[in-house]
RNA sequence: GCCCAAGUGGUGGAAUUGGUAUACACGCACGACUCAAAAUCGUGUGGCGCAAGCCAUAAGAGUUCGAGUCUCUUCUUGGGCACCA
């Protein structure tokens, strides 16, 4: 370069303008002197503004192979929100720490036999050093690594609570484990069955665990995730409702029967009541099912249990193929998670000869199946089955031949109040059936002659509004059957019944509250009311008149299947029961709630929740994680290592080498090993196992508040000044089990009084990642990996924020085009090249550059906030193109846009740009930073335009433009367009129907 | 199979409540500068057509004066769950 280029700023103010030898843009130069400026003001350590922001990234797990492109997406768009915040008057805490505990070091430790310690320490540095290239506006002080003492201190210490409080327990249930790895995993680290690190099958083992009793929190993990505090986008409230997999149901008894000769006779098991001790032997044999549509029992021909059920064993000698039973457990039992996926198709089972069981409902002795499409841990391990309204028991039904009974009707449902509608609302049923439409019948609510009617498309209960298709739909059927409307009936601001009459009969037809229980509950009072019944009578009666209809038009089609009714498919749905004796005609809702009840009085069974998020398997058998602080004495089982103990470091090992027997290689180390029980002080052997990797990334947000008091986990009156986090930025891989950790143990600590908000993160962003130019994900197999050191290196550290900000929409997945780079490199150029123009003139400043300053000001604002970071650079660059336009039609070659608008235009790109503009606005004689200014505020005097451009559309289309005033009447500019050639073209000879006036966009001329 | 999201030029993508489809950027083409190249600057760039104009937002229907946007059906892609009774 030369040294004329590299020279000091020479800059004079004469004549109003500000003159001086402008330097090339040189991005090394300048963003590392910033870098180094920022960080010696503390820049970012301002912590007394009035408001607070918390802007949190999900911290990096620092490995070998250093940054890539697609890691700093997240971290460009905090760091753009806290400078923007930090514009707008917040104190903004915005820190960066490492979750470096885990097995990558720990199998570089293996190899090369040094301490994990001191490839992760390598590690950070590297990490700390690419992101320091960025220029984030991180508090260093603040900086975290969850393998440091004095962090897993605390670590252990909510482990020493969770164990305090009965959470943390040890079981001995199967575990994933992974043989190559040699640890547990979770179930949530599994992939199709797969170790997710390594790729490896996992099989089953029954070992002693460490769980943590996350159970215990499903019901607020979920109902939290309603929280009006919760601005989370639906998709990720959704998948974790679906991990959480919360199902409510019943559990049933449904006793044993042997008829096994040569056992033992059903006399030697005595009948008392077995709910209340399921584990006495003594009592009479039952199998427990869990089902949420106890609606269908009626239904169930057969019940199955998964092969780990326990009363397998139990009735060994009254199985007479018992033989048989156990050699399917055991193939069972062989095969992988995959084969039992993959493989689920193919139903398989065994019938348990010599034992039956009996379904409380009807008393009818039904077959018991062992099949391994019962999972043993869900539920009760158990089920029964009703292969007309599960696809499952009705695939396993048809292999192996079993009756299929049908129990529940589609939801055609009528309650009718008196014989003289039946006609009319039979042929409405008619009518509706061949146009396959769903009808709800509701009422007799005010008159012998009122029913409500509800057209129902779909079985859900959601609001129907008179919008509504099917409305519409139920209308138009109405109006077919030559109803006619009669009145109108408002029942809120937002809902109107229409009232139809036809032949003395009047209808209700919705919108309506589709609320069933409500409706229902309000019919149920009415009939009361009267104390008459018929209602239901009637009902019946109708029910089996449509049947009829039903199976006619079945025959038609010449159905195969006995069940079906709808579309050749299962009938999964609710509907009403059929052939349940006095459960019969009873929507299902209803029949659950009764048949509960029932089964409740009886002692046959209970209301059940269950969900199929499991206890969390906290421990794996591995050196590099926080060990467990808990020791085993003979005496007094497992004791809690005393919290001023605490940390409890890992000791060196010779060894990283996991045992493969379970058991990790600190089980090596005798004389850590052996210690003293801290209860009886008698002799007692540490836990040897270690923590999970996402153990320390449950809680690490807590600590950058308080990073460095060794009394407490944090200060109270901190965690009150900074929770929650405002913003979370992370990957969608996250989305279930990190966060689902994280919030576990932030309720934790709540409900301890560690923490004050019920959540830990308020608003949460998901990054899209970044693919290589071939568009496959950036991976060293591929060879396709970007560096952002050398992006950096090649065009700076801004054009790189502005490029991955500006690829797209921010949580969208997109490839890196290193095209693209020079293209904001460009852009930065001309914004560096605008300073030539600048003065300090008041005069000068065209008010249509003005407008589009202002305009910029409003959307660049706007965008920031939604994380539309791609349009707030388009609209920065549309202005710096209009201005660079501008100014080059100018004759004079001396600037004229106004100092002030100039640094408006800094000041609101120096969220991306931090460096250049930071360097621009102190060319301009500015001292102070400029990210100690406030936010420019879009004035409203500049927003209006002086013209506008309106649109002649003839029939939709357009065919003539207007430039015009934008307070330009309705009648003059019709009268314009009117008189336009283009439009005359179009119109001439033609009648004009009407004309659609839209204020500043546009006129419509629609002709006959 | 189920749930969710999305389909717009050669490419990444704009279009805030239904109101000018293709902003901004890349790429490409031509031109200027240059011995030449790179860089830079300028012009053009959805398709068809000489033009007037017509046709285009995965496909098809619908609602509307007007649909990329709303409704229904179908197809495709991505993500999640996957025998959870």
């Amino acid at each position: 370069m030369p040294a004329s280029t590299r020279g000091n700023v020479h800059s004079s103010t004469r004549g109003g303008y500000i003159c001086r030898f402008m330097e090339k843009y040189n991005p090394k130069e300048i963003e590392k002197k910033w870098q180094e400026k920022w960080e010696s003001a503390g820049l970012y350590k301002d912590y007394s503004r009035a408001k607070k922001f918390y802007a949190l990234d999900m911290f990096p797990y620092p490995s070998g192979a250093g940054l890539h492109v697609g890691h700093p997406k997240g971290f460009i768009a905090t760091d753009v929100i806290s400078r923007f915040k930090m514009l707008s008057g917040y104190s903004v805490l915005h820190p960066m720490g490492w979750d470096a505990f885990g097995l990558p070091a720990e199998n570089y430790a293996i190899k090369n036999k040094v301490h994990p310690s001191v490839a992760t320490e390598k590690n950070i540095a590297t990490f700390k050093k690419q992101l320091e290239a960025f220029g984030f506006t991180y508090d260093w002080d603040r900086e975290i690594s969850t393998t440091d003492p004095a962090y897993y201190k605390w670590t252990q210490w909510i482990f020493l609570k969770l164990f305090e409080k009965g959470l943390a327990y040890e079981s001995n249930e199967p575990v994933n484990w992974c043989p190559s790895c040699k640890t547990v995993l979770s179930n949530e680290d599994l992939e199709d069955g797969l170790c997710e690190r390594c790729g490896t099958q996992v099989v089953q083992k029954k070992m002693r665990q460490w769980v943590l009793k996350m159970t215990a929190y499903a019901e607020r993990l979920l109902a939290d995730l309603d929280s009006e505090e919760l601005d989370w986008e639906d998709a990720i409230i959704q998948q974790q409702k679906n991990w959480i997999g919360k199902s409510e149901g019943a559990t049933v008894l449904f006793e044993i029967k042997i008829s096994n000769k040569n056992g033992i006779s059903n006399d030697q098991f005595p009948i008392s009541n077995k709910i209340q001790n399921p584990n006495d032997q003594n009592l009479k044999q039952s199998i427990e099912v869990f089902t949420t549509r106890v609606d269908t029992i009626f239904g169930c021909t057969y019940c199955v249990v998964a092969p780990e059920h326990s009363i397998l064993e139990k009735l060994k000698s009254q199985i007479t193929n018992y033989k048989e039973v156990e050699d399917y457990v055991i193939a069972s039992q062989n095969k992988t998670i995959l084969e039992r996926t993959e493989l689920q198709k193919e139903k398989t089972g065994v019938k348990l000869q010599g034992v039956e069981v009996i379904n409380p409902f009807n008393n009818e002795t039904v077959p018991l199946f062992v099949a391994d499409y019962v999972l043993g841990g869900y539920g009760t391990g158990a089920v029964m089955a009703v292969p007309a309204h599960d696809e499952r028991d009705f695939e396993f039904a048809k292999k192996y031949d079993l009756p299929i009974k049908q129990s529940v009707a589609p939801d055609y449902t009528a309650y009718l109040k008196t014989a003289r509608t039946l006609n009319v609302l039979e042929s409405i049923f008619e009518s509706a059936a061949k146009q396959a439409i769903k009808i709800w019948l509701l009422g007799g609510l005010s008159t012998p002659f009122h029913c409500g009617v509800i057209y129902r498309e779909h079985s859900d209960l959601d609001l129907i509004t008179k919008d509504d298709e099917s409305f519409k739909k139920a209308i138009q059927l109405f109006e077919e059957l030559g109803f006619e409307k009669v009145g109108e009936k408002k029942i809120s601001e937002t809902l109107t019944n229409f009232i139809y009459k036809k032949d003395d009969v009047e209808i209700d037809i919705g919108p309506s509250q589709g609320e069933l229980g409500l409706i229902e509950a309000d019919f149920e009072e009415d009939v009361k009311k009267v104390a008459d019944f018929k209602a239901l009578v009637l009902s019946e009666r109708f029910i089996k008149t449509f049947k009829e209809q039903q199976l006619q038009t079945r025959k038609e089609e010449k159905d195969k299947l006995d069940f079906e009714y709808l579309n050749g498919k299962v009938f999964t749905e609710d509907g009403f029961l059929v052939s349940s004796d006095n459960y019969n005609a009873l929507t299902s809702g209803q029949a659950r709630e009764k048949m509960t009840a029932w089964l409740e009085e009886k002692k046959l069974g209970e209301k059940k929740i269950n969900f199929k998020m499991r206890d969390w398997i906290f421990s794996r058998q591995r050196y590099w994680g926080e060990p467990i602080p808990v020791v085993h004495c003979e005496k007094c089982g497992a004791v809690g290592v005393p919290e001023e103990q605490l940390p409890l470091q890992l000791p060196e090992v010779e060894n990283y080498e996991p045992t493969g027997t379970g058991e990790s290689p600190l089980a090596n180390i005798e004389q850590w090993v052996n210690t003293v029980c801290p209860k009886c002080g008698g002799p007692a052997k540490r836990e040897t196992n270690t923590m999970p990797q996402w153990a320390g990334s449950s809680w690490y947000y807590l600590r950058y508040i308080d990073p460095k008091n060794a009394e407490k986990l944090i200060e109270p009156q901190l965690e009150k000044d900074w929770m929650p986090v405002d913003l979370y930025v992370g990957g969608a891989e996250h989305a279930t089990r990190h966060l689902l950790y994280a919030r576990f143990w932030h309720k934790f600590l709540y409900d301890l009084g560690v923490v004050t908000t019920s959540e830990p993160f308020k608003r949460l962003m998901h990054v899209g990642l970044i693919l290589a130019q071939d568009g496959r994900k950036m991976s060293k197999r591929w060879n396709n990996v970007i560096n952002p050191d050398e992006v950096i290196g090649q065009f700076g550290a801004d054009s790189m924020r502005l490029y991955e900000m500006f690829m797209g929409p921010f949580s969208q997945s997109v490839a890196w085009n290193t095209n693209g780079v020079s293209g904001v490199r460009k852009f930065l150029e001309k914004v560096w090249k605008l300073q030539e123009k600048v003065t300090s003139k008041q005069e000068l400043g065209t008010s249509k550059s003005k407008n589009i300053l202002h305009k910029t000001i409003k959307k660049v604002t706007g965008d920031i906030e939604n994380f539309r970071f791609n349009t707030a650079i388009s609209q920065l660059m549309i202005l710096v193109n209009s201005l660079e336009k501008e100014y080059a039609k100018s004759a004079t070659t001396k600037a004229h846009m106004r100092k002030e608008d100039y640094e408006k235009l800094l000041l609101i790109l120096s969220p991306f740009a931090p460096h250049i503009t930071e360097e621009l606005w102190q060319q301009l004689g500015n001292e102070q930073s400029i990210f100690l200014q406030t936010w420019p505020v879009a004035e409203d005097k500049y927003l209006k335009d002086e013209e506008v451009e309106m649109v002649i559309q003839v029939n939709g289309k357009v065919r003539e433009r207007l430039m015009v005033s934008p307070d330009v009447t309705e009648d003059e500019i019709k009268e314009t367009a009117l008189e336009s050639e283009k439009v005359k073209k179009f119109t001439d000879g033609k009648e004009i129907r009407k004309i659609i006036f839209v204020p500043e966009k546009l006129i419509n001329i629609v002709l006959n």
